[in-house]
DNA sequence: TTAGGTTTAG
């Protein structure tokens, strides 16, 4: 009997049990018969206190009263408990539970004849492989909300972590581990948890996980209240995000957790959503900067004590530090792990630092073992014998800021998507990256007397490429002047100016369909429309539809806004948060993005009497990542939400913004770059728009208003284009398709261009 | 008992 998971189920008639298992009737229970697919069931009706047997293990005796045959003399047995289970069961059993039980031994009971119960016992441990199942009819835990604990009280409670120390070795002779935590109420709870296993401490991978805590006791310390570890605490322990599956974390293999109890934690999870701010120190190697605390989730790849104080981890995560990275020498001797492996992954670890009271743990942790290590310190620091910088990996003594190193399991979601991303690393392309980009092949390429500095370069080549026509010739600038539109040319030509100077003010707005442009409207009239629209309550009889399933709840602040969620079921075996779309009524700006940061959706909606409706046109009518789409207002025409249940009908739905926004009536506006380019080549000159989605600077232009990266970028290329305060004979050369066509109006015609089929080299970008 | 969040200084 493989399982050995140890449940409380609530009005459950049906074991939880494979199918080949049968119940097996007391009457029938004999010693020496197989008992192997069989399990027992029966009422608590009698219960000893636990015990301990002379060697140290623990020992629970129960009596079970056999449902059947109420009158027989043989309805009742002797269920001796051992071990692990014996403690789990021992708290939590109470008379009047079902009981049931698989993977037993049967033994002659030498009591039988004196408590005339059963002519045999069950033996029941974790070892022999046992089973046992509880129905309570019992326990009904009451949780005390963060606001209402008072001193010297011992209390249930949930709460969202909102700081953590991973559990490490306290100067006594336990593990600790300090968690924070905040509910609804808005009241914070620092605790301090104890327990010579550190196993039995909760299993908190990040801030946003949720916890339940069943008898922690309240003190009061420094005018706060304070949690502390009693006898008998207990923790279960939730990954925060809204959608994901609810399953505890726990070592205790003996836990009630209800329907109600799985409600609460969706509820958490929403509140915390819009609450609880996540964005944590984390970083990949390849991100990393001197100078700055991060958390590292890494793959731990060889280990090696360095001195007393101080030990070394080596670690990847399958991205490669832009940086030098130092390396701690150490003896070959003392160096753990796979040789080969570390030779193959030796441009990708790199050598982390550990101090003090963190050496212990590190040495404890097993070669292969996926580690979240909080509060890594990165330093720049050159050796005496060398006139690079490098950067080195600390892992300071102390706990502050909850530094410190968890082991994580290799279910957890984070380490799955680190071991898909490790499992597609090219090695063979990383140490070519790392022969490029060493320090040692610069310093050979300098000695390369022709070597061509960017300026050459970029005169001799042209900085922008064609995408087709390459069979056209180029014709001089004069010759288009004095032609005829509309035309097609090729040119070749230098950018002697380009408006607007300031790029974000080339992103407009684009409809296809009536062709118009629009300036990108600015978050405060986005805010205004949500301020308007949250004075309308939500209508509680739109919730829970056949489609989506609704959340809301009123804000603490004194403002008490109604806030409704509404997420939209879609037909996928597990529905993760980054997949699923949600509508929101009365959030505010900030809720609002920060729900976009964790789901793939929002869309912000108002109810009407009889149906969600999207907010005024002048508002995005979704948001995904880091973007807001508009509809054009002209030639919109919104059709009823409900419609967005089709797309959600589909197996795996992408919510692509064009179809979502087909269904819901709305005519999608494109963000845009519209510039002006001035060209010249010596015969002419000639401006020319560019009219660009993506395509000519490699850049979506709907993502450039929100991320800093790509507006240096893009800020980058154009001075590679157009480099500031250089002659024009300095300029380096476009290679452009340029198109003419007529512009009339009641006054006056005129000839514009505009480029087409161009994008810009890739070695410039 | 231990720690009681708010960065080491190697």
């Amino acid at each position: 009997m493989p399982v050995q998971l140890l449940k409380i189920m609530k009005e459950q008639s049906e074991a939880p049990l494979p199918n080949h298992m049968q119940k097996e009737d007391l009457k029938h229970l004999q010693e020496g018969c197989d008992h192997t697919n069989k399990y027992i069931q029966g009422i608590v009706v009698l219960s000893y206190p636990l015990t301990k047997l002379r060697d140290g293990t623990d020992f629970f005796k129960i009596v079970l009263q056999g449902l059947d045959d109420l009158c027989s003399r043989i309805n009742s047995i002797n269920i001796l408990i051992y071990g692990k289970m014996a403690e789990d069961c021992a708290k939590i059993l109470r008379h009047g539970d079902t009981f049931i039980v698989a993977g037993f031994k049967v033994i002659k009971s030498p009591t039988a004849s004196e408590d005339g119960r059963h002519g045999c016992h069950l033996e029941v441990s974790e070892e022999a492989g046992s089973a046992i199942y509880v129905s309570s009819i019992a326990p009904k835990y009451v949780y005390t909300p963060l606001n209402q604990l008072k001193d010297g009280t011992i209390v249930n409670l949930y709460g969202v972590v909102k700081f953590f120390k991973p559990p490490y070795v306290s100067k006594g002779t336990d593990y600790c581990s300090v968690v924070t935590l905040v509910d609804p109420s808005n009241v914070k709870l620092t605790c301090t948890l104890f327990n010579g296993n550190p196993d039995c401490l909760p299993k908190i991978y990040k801030v946003g996980d949720i916890v339940r805590f069943h008898r922690i006791k309240i003190r009061e310390y420094n005018g706060q209240m304070q949690g502390i570890t009693s006898g008998g605490f207990a923790s279960l322990t939730f990954d925060g995000t809204v959608g994901a599956p609810v399953v505890p974390r726990t070592s205790s293999k003996m836990y009630t957790f209800m329907d109600e109890e799985h409600k609460t934690i969706e509820e958490l999870r929403v509140w915390a959503a819009s609450n609880i701010s996540i964005s944590g120190p984390a970083a990949k190697l390849s991100a990393v900067q001197p100078m700055l605390f991060f958390d590292l989730t890494c793959q731990l790849v060889g280990k090696a004590k360095v001195d007393g104080s101080s030990f070394l981890l080596k670690v990847w995560d399958g991205t490669k530090c832009p940086y030098p990275t130092w390396r701690v020498p150490v003896e070959a001797k003392d160096l753990e792990g796979e040789k080969v492996l570390l030779h193959q992954l030796r441009n990708l670890t790199v050598d982390i630092l550990v101090y003090d009271n963190h050496v212990q743990l590190a040495k404890s942790l097993k070669i292969g073992s996926f580690l979240r290590i909080y509060s890594i310190h990165t330093k720049q620091a050159s050796a005496d014998n060398e006139d690079v910088s490098r950067i080195e990996f600390h892992l300071h003594g102390g706990t502050c800021y909850g530094r410190g190193i968890g082991v994580l399991p290799e279910n957890n979601p984070d380490v799955k998507e680190l071991q898909a991303f490790l499992r597609s690393v090219d090695l063979a392309d990383s140490q070519n990256m790392e022969s490029m980009s060493s320090v040692e092949f610069n310093s050979i390429s300098s000695d390369f007397t022709d070597f061509e500095s960017d300026l050459e370069r970029f005169q001799r080549l042209p900085v922008t490429v064609l995408t087709d026509h390459q069979d056209l010739n180029n014709t001089e600038l004069k010759t288009i002047m004095n032609s005829t539109a509309p035309q097609q040319y090729r040119i070749r030509a230098k950018l002697r100016t380009y408006k607007p100077q300031k790029l974000h003010q080339s992103v407009k707005l684009h409809c296809s369909k009536c062709n118009s442009l629009q300036e990108v409207p600015d978050g405060e009239e986005f805010n205004l429309i949500l301020q308007r629209s949250a004075v309308i309550a939500p209508n509680p009889e739109l919730h829970n539809t056949l489609w989506y399933d609704s959340v809301m709840w009123t804000t603490q602040d004194e403002k008490q806004r109604n806030i409704a969620i509404h997420f939209v079921k879609h037909d996928e075996m597990l529905q993760r948060p980054e997949n699923t779309l949600l509508m929101i009524e009365g959030g505010t700006l900030k809720e609002i993005w920060k729900l976009t940061k964790r789901f793939k959706c929002v869309i912000p909606v108002r109810s009407t009497e009889d149906d969600l409706e999207l907010l005024d046109l002048s508002a995005p009518f979704l948001l995904q990542g880091n973007v807001k789409y508009y509809g054009c207002k002209q030639c919109s025409a919104p059709k009823p939400i409900k419609n967005l249940s089709s797309i959600a009908a589909e197996q795996e739905p992408s919510w692509e913004p064009t179809e979502i926004a087909q269904v819901l009536g709305i005519e999608l506006l494109q963000y845009v770059f519209i510039m002006k380019f001035t060209l010249v080549d010596g015969t002419g000159a000639v401006n020319a728009y560019l009219f660009d989605y993506e395509k000519f600077f490699q850049i979506p232009a709907s993502e450039i208003l929100t991320n800093s990266f790509l507006q240096e970028k893009m800020q980058m290329t154009m001075n590679m284009l157009c480099p500031p305060g250089r002659k024009l004979d300095d300029l380096p050369w476009l290679e452009c398709f340029i198109k003419s066509y007529n512009v009339r109006d009641a006054m006056k015609h005129r000839v514009c261009y505009q480029i087409f089929d161009t994008t810009v080299a890739e070695d410039v970008v």
